[in-house]
DNA sequence: ACACTACTATGACATTCGTCATGAAAGGAG
DNA sequence: CTCCTTTCATGACGAATGTCATAGTAGTGT
């Protein structure tokens, strides 16, 4: 949610995370966003001279910081860390978002992903990094729960796809089963590391 | 490839989810698509008098028909069908394309998910359509190797989103690890299912 | 009071977008 | 031949795009 206390720039960068998510970035315009963040126009340039591509590429940041602060907080929500509960977690967040707020919105790596990758755009570069950060988390996380870090990697890869697509799906069909199904498949797999 | 023996509007599907899924179908123009086809620019508001949408649903039908195909050829390509290896044979359809014509491509169903399914826009239908068609293609393959019908339909949705996510996070990397690492640690699970 | 930086305001630029209107060829049927 | 449907050609429309130029205001430090 847009907090008032924060300044024009912080808001901008929130409110182009959330259109993206929800249009992809093609379809997002500066105007748009600067409108929805209630900033004023002429802001944008000043904070943003280096244009739209800027303007992503924070979102973008702004996004796998996100991702990842949730992925961390896990331990937080637990008594007994597991790498199944890790990836329910993660998919307790798209579950939570979709049945509250419905379908419309998506992940902002996905959506610029699909928009911009294959272009020779800046925001490729915030990309990688995004995904970096949240892929970390979620390595840190498996190897606290004492998977070897070169397994870890490959088990962050898998949930962070299959959660990935699953959402995909969710959002096509409009209803969340996609989520709840990949989480019974996958357990078993995930948990048979740390045993 | 463009087929020059296919009637112009063929190619103009055909270009449009060529150009959709690198760049998504928010920034995916008419005349762009026209253009590329080597079509006549005045055709196309005669092939497609419902305009864009309609055009980004037929290309999404095509998808669709297309991913369905190539699944359901996997039989003829081994003597000892396994669900490990129904998954191999998906994957290396992007390998193949990765290795051969670099990370620009990605998937015309997520792309279009990514910009359209948060809009009343009437490609969601054929979204749906798509990823159905799709789907159901691997559920008949399942179902071939003995798998309960029930049990085939939670697998292929876990195979399906986890290879689009895998795709997702090789695009972002420009690297194909992630198609290979989902492989090898879904393998067992999928064959699990057969034993 | 002055100067300097941070921020905001507004208007205009050239492009591109999807769509529509209008008309011209093409080609088979009678 | 004429008629008629199909297909293609071309120009224009209003709207929206990202970016830039220019000028104004606020506020701080000296």
């Amino acid at each position: 949610m847009p907090d008032e206390t924060r300044g024009p720039r912080e808001r901008m960068v929130y409110s182009a995370a959330q259109l993206m998510r929800t249009q992809g970035p093609a379809a997002t315009g500066v105007r748009e966003v600067v409108e929805r963040a209630g900033a004023p126009r002429g802001s944008f340039q000043h904070y943003f001279p280096a244009g739209k591509d800027q303007l992503v590429g924070e979102a973008l940041l702004w996004s796998g910081d996100f991702a990842a602060r949730w992925v961390a907080n896990y331990p937080r929500t637990t008594s007994n860390p597991t790498p199944g509960g890790l990836f329910t977690h993660m998919v307790k967040f798209w579950k939570d978002e979709f049945t509250a707020r419905g379908y419309a919105r998506g992940c902002p790596i996905m959506a610029t992903t699909a928009d911009l990758a294959g272009s020779e755009s800046a925001a490729n570069e915030q990309l990688r990094t995004a995904l970096d950060q949240w892929e970390g988390a979620v390595i840190d996380e498996l190897v606290r729960m004492t998977v070897p870090r070169r397994r870890a990697r490959r088990l962050a890869t898998l949930m962070i796809s299959t959660l990935e697509g699953a959402v995909m799906s969710a959002r096509v069909r409009h209803e969340a089963t996609p989520l709840t199904t990949v989480v019974a498949e996958l357990t078993p797999a995930l948990n048979a590391a740390v045993d």
